[in-house]
RNA sequence: GGGAGGUUAGCUCAGAGGAAGAGCACUUGCCUUACAAGCAAGGGGUCACAGGUUCAAGUCCUGUACCUCCCACCA
């Protein structure tokens, strides 16, 4: 053809080229107006903090597969790129950055500190939409969205304003999460607890009226500054006649009262419970049912306030060490014992968690939750796998209220505007008056809004929700969501739950939950064990392609995928293999043809392959086995192909009707394009324009499954001719015969006249095809009914060679009794199918002709 | 304390009732005019363990051990 490709494959030289000219021709921009039917997803937004690892690269490949093959098949497609704002992770890492300039938000104030994060984003945001064209991904840009963006805040006020104004979001006092270093509250997943060896310290409270005391089991002494009464379980006998009295409670010489609860475990430490309902979640129950007060001993950075007297001004865990200096002093420290326990961390900075009472906002669930748990066991939203389904419906089952709120500056500013009166107000607009008391003194709301509520609106509000848009009446909802297992309830449980109340429907129709990237030992990549492969890196190593490829196959059912260089490698080794097979059809062909099809038998069993291969791939797509479709395309390229029927064609080329093997070459090539187009797209467009069949691969019709070139029984006898010619080689060189020493074959079966001149141009020999058996010097072999012998010499045979005929015919020794025993056993012969029956008397039968044929070769060989 | 997933070749993983599979690694030959990032031929497995169901069990059931991960207010 006209256009040649470069002798070898080079990745890097023209992925940039065809992302611009896709661009450009708009085929990722669907019409609004189609007739066909929709297709959508909305990308999970990466975090606009920096760059995309592998995970990401991981998600979004497989988004970009399915996009491209939903493309392909004659969806109208849309793929609606994003990143999101995300509050903590993105604000601690400016914070960082201001750190080593010596500087903290709280010296540049709020509005500044604002526009820096603003210059940020601007930054990460390009960086990110870079990497994802980096790795092909076929978004429409033109329809980009950031939670932060005017339209989607705008959805976000709705949403608040609304769920406001129907009583589920509401203000409270109420224990939280609490991280001292990013001073904000954090939600109950954004806890991560760790296994902390810590202790368990024995604390005498004495009594008031009476000699000794109660002795309290705590692993944080230093919130004892807190308590507000002692705590036993009304069963509990030793403690029954205690309750109601009163005990000193130790370094601040406070009174408190004892009181019973059913909340403590008579088992745990001495069943005798300090109560600190401002910094503990049980204790504040406790605290609550009892009509306790709070006392709240620490400010936002975790340091002990005036609440804690002489211990004032102290962080937690100098103020810990303190008071069990001072306890031991006073001797009511009686025992410390070691105690594992899990420890709650901020999931962003690992801060550890401190339970702190506080005014937040919180969004009743549970309404809520029985919807989304409706729609999941109803099976309107399928999860893939399955099993996530539980997890996902116990989730709901147990869920709590949402705390909303975060002390943050980068987010969502709660709509919230207070008055000297006391009146709030939530609407749309800003207030201007107070609509209560006229005053003009208003307040707005310091707080932010959880990133996750944003992220929980993405499917619509990035549509164009409140306002009923095309866009929604086109794609919404969605098809489906790709997504890692680790944000289920972060983020896919809250979008249906969202979704659900806002636009009545279902965000997706099904979610993907992909595992984990992980390196070739299964192990998780981090900075600390150096472990981690940067998609960047990659990409530049080993090209787009191989990467994503090698993603792709790796992606079976939930499982981590343990990424290596050496998986990357052999596929960019496939990436050089279907370069160079292109290049020798493309080198063999003048110009586009039409299929003509040929009756001959290599011909019709590549047709039939490729057609078993289009049906695999399809099964693989719509069961989500990215690793299926995958390798059954490689396999077909490769082992099927490239290692037979390309070679085959060479002989065929050299003959002087050469139009239909050309066509089927063309054919072939053009399909298995076709067919690997979503997982590697660049690859396959560059050749495919080389080809000049048309303008771009990215919207032909993918490959559909035709049943008229299927043709089992080419593929049989091929199967045979396969196994022919492998054994020609292995006597080759086990007999230490080189290609260029010419042999007989004498054989017989089933359509071998008609690879008679192809197995000679093959292997070098001389065939005679024969009904009558020879008895002359040589090897004798089988396949199925394919029965030949191979004319050696007798100066030829070694000692190997004729061992290697004697452990064969050991092992099918063996395998002769196993069957015979079996088809022995009356109970099989009367219970097990009689398929099954046959197959293996069939197989006996082989076996004993083979062990007949080795026999003969040993006796004509022998010594 | 609940729950989920896993244990198959040296490594990483497919296979889910009827003769143990792939990629990489390994051995041995080959620069055979698409490709040495390649070609060809090989070696390599009590399918974690113990019971059970079945004519037949990596495959189904029960239990055990070990690994991974979620969830939970154990001071």
């Amino acid at each position: 053809m006209k256009k040649e490709l470069k002798t070898s494959f080079e990745a890097g030289s023209f992925e940039n080229f065809l992302y611009k000219f896709w661009l450009d021709e708009r085929y990722f921009t669907p019409e609004i107006n189609s007739k066909k039917k929709s297709f959508s997803i909305v990308i999970p937004p990466p975090n606009v903090t920096g760059k995309l690892h592998m995970g990401h690269a991981l998600v979004n490949t497989l988004q970009d597969i399915i996009i491209r093959y939903k493309r392909m098949k004659g969806f109208n497609v849309l793929w609606l790129p994003g990143t999101d704002h995300a509050g903590i992770a993105t604000q601690m890492v400016v914070e960082r950055e201001l750190k080593k300039e010596g500087k903290t938000k709280y010296d540049l104030g709020r509005e500044n500190f604002l526009k820096i994060m603003g210059d940020w984003k601007e930054k990460y945001k390009d960086n990110i939409k870079n990497q994802l064209q980096m790795l092909g991904c076929s978004c429409d840009w033109t329809r980009e969205r950031f939670t932060l963006d005017e339209g989607l805040s705008y959805a976000v006020r709705y949403a608040f304003v609304k769920l406001y104004k129907e009583n589920l979001i509401y203000q409270d006092f109420y224990i939280v999460n609490w991280c001292p270093r990013c001073r904000t509250a954090l939600s109950d997943l954004e806890v991560v607890h760790k296994e902390v060896k810590g202790k368990l310290y024995h604390i005498l409270y004495p009594f008031k009226e009476r000699e000794g005391g109660l002795v309290v089991a705590t692993t944080r002494p230093e919130t004892m500054l807190g308590d507000s009464a002692v705590a036993v379980n009304p069963k509990d006998e030793r403690y029954k006649n205690f309750i109601g009295e009163k005990v000193i409670l130790p370094l601040l010489k406070k009174e408190i009262p004892i009181i019973a609860d059913e909340n403590v475990d008579l088992e745990f430490g001495t069943g005798a419970l300090k109560v600190t309902p401002a910094h503990d979640p049980v204790d504040f129950i406790i605290g609550k049912k009892h009509n306790l007060p709070y006392y709240l001993i620490f400010d936002e950075k975790g340091v002990i306030n005036k609440e804690g007297g002489p211990y004032e001004g102290f962080d937690r865990f100098e103020g810990r060490r303190k008071v069990l200096e001072d306890l031991k002093k006073e001797g009511l420290l009686i025992k410390i014992e070691d105690h594992l326990h899990k420890v709650g961390h901020c999931q962003r900075c690992e801060t550890m968690i401190e339970p702190y009472f506080s005014k937040q906002w919180f969004l009743k669930m549970e309404d809520m939750a029985k919807e989304a748990i409706k729609v999941v066991k109803s099976g309107e939203i399928k999860l893939i796998p399955s099993f996530w389904e539980k997890t996902y419906l116990e989730w709901l089952e147990n869920i709590h209220d949402w705390c909303i709120s975060r002390q943050l500056w980068w987010g969502h500013r709660i709509p919230a505007f207070y008055c000297t009166c006391g009146n709030i107000i939530v609407e749309m607009e800003d207030p201007k008056i107070c609509p209560k008391c006229g005053s003009e003194n208003l307040k707005q709301d310091e707080d932010v809004l959880d990133t996750w509520f944003s992220s929980a609106l993405w499917p619509f509000s990035t549509m164009g929700w409140p306002e009923e848009t095309e866009d929604l009446k086109v794609f919404f909802p969605t098809s489906l969501l790709i997504t890692g297992f680790d944000i289920l309830f972060f983020w896919v449980a809250r979008m249906v739950m969202m979704s659900l109340k806002f636009t009545g429907k279902v965000p997706f129709y099904e979610v993907y939950l992909n595992g984990l990237v992980r390196d070739a030992e299964g192990e998780k990549m981090s900075k600390t064990r150096g472990n981690v492969i940067e998609p960047e890196e990659v990409c530049k190593l080993y090209g787009p392609d191989a990467v994503r490829f090698t993603l792709s196959a790796l992606t079976s059912y939930g499982r981590d995928i343990p990424l290596s260089h050496e998986r990357m490698e052999g596929y960019r080794n496939f990436m050089n293999k279907l370069w160079n097979a292109s290049r020798f059809v493309l080198s063999n062909i003048e110009e586009p043809l039409p299929l003509q099809v040929d009756k001959e038998i290599p011909h019709q069993y590549i047709l039939s392959k490729l057609q078993k291969t289009i049906k695999n791939v399809e099964d693989g797509f719509s069961l989500y086995r990215f690793d299926i479709l995958t390798n059954e395309i490689y396999h077909f390229v490769w082992n099927e192909f490239c290692d037979w029927y390309i070679e085959i064609s060479k002989y065929y080329l050299k003959k002087e009707k050469t139009e239909s093997v050309k066509s089927i070459l063309f054919f072939i090539l053009k399909n298995i394009l076709k067919l690997l187009h979503p997982i590697i797209p660049f690859i396959t467009e560059e050749i495919w324009q080389k080809m000049e069949i048309s303008k771009s691969i990215t919207i032909e019709d993918y490959p559909e499954f035709d049943e008229n070139l299927l043709n089992e029984g080419a593929e049989k006898v091929f199967e045979k001719f396969k196994v022919l010619i492998s054994k020609i080689r292995a006597y080759r060189k086990s007999l230490n015969l080189g290609k260029n020493v010419r042999l007989n074959l004498f054989i017989k079966g089933e359509r071998v006249e008609e690879l008679k001149n192809l197995i000679e141009f093959m292997e070098n020999v001389e065939v005679e095809v024969t009904e009558k058996e020879k008895i002359i010097e040589g090897i004798k072999d089988k396949y199925e009914d394919w029965e030949w012998l191979l004319k050696v010499q007798k100066d030829f045979l070694s000692e190997n060679f004729l061992n290697t005929i004697k452990k064969e015919i050991e092992k099918l020794l063996c395998e002769k009794e196993r069957i015979e025993k079996r088809l022995k056993d009356e109970n099989f012969i009367k219970k097990a199918k009689n398929e099954v029956i046959s197959i293996q008397k069939e197989r006996l039968k082989e076996v004993e002709e083979k062990i007949a044929f080795f026999n003969e070769n040993l006796k004509v060989y022998g010594e």
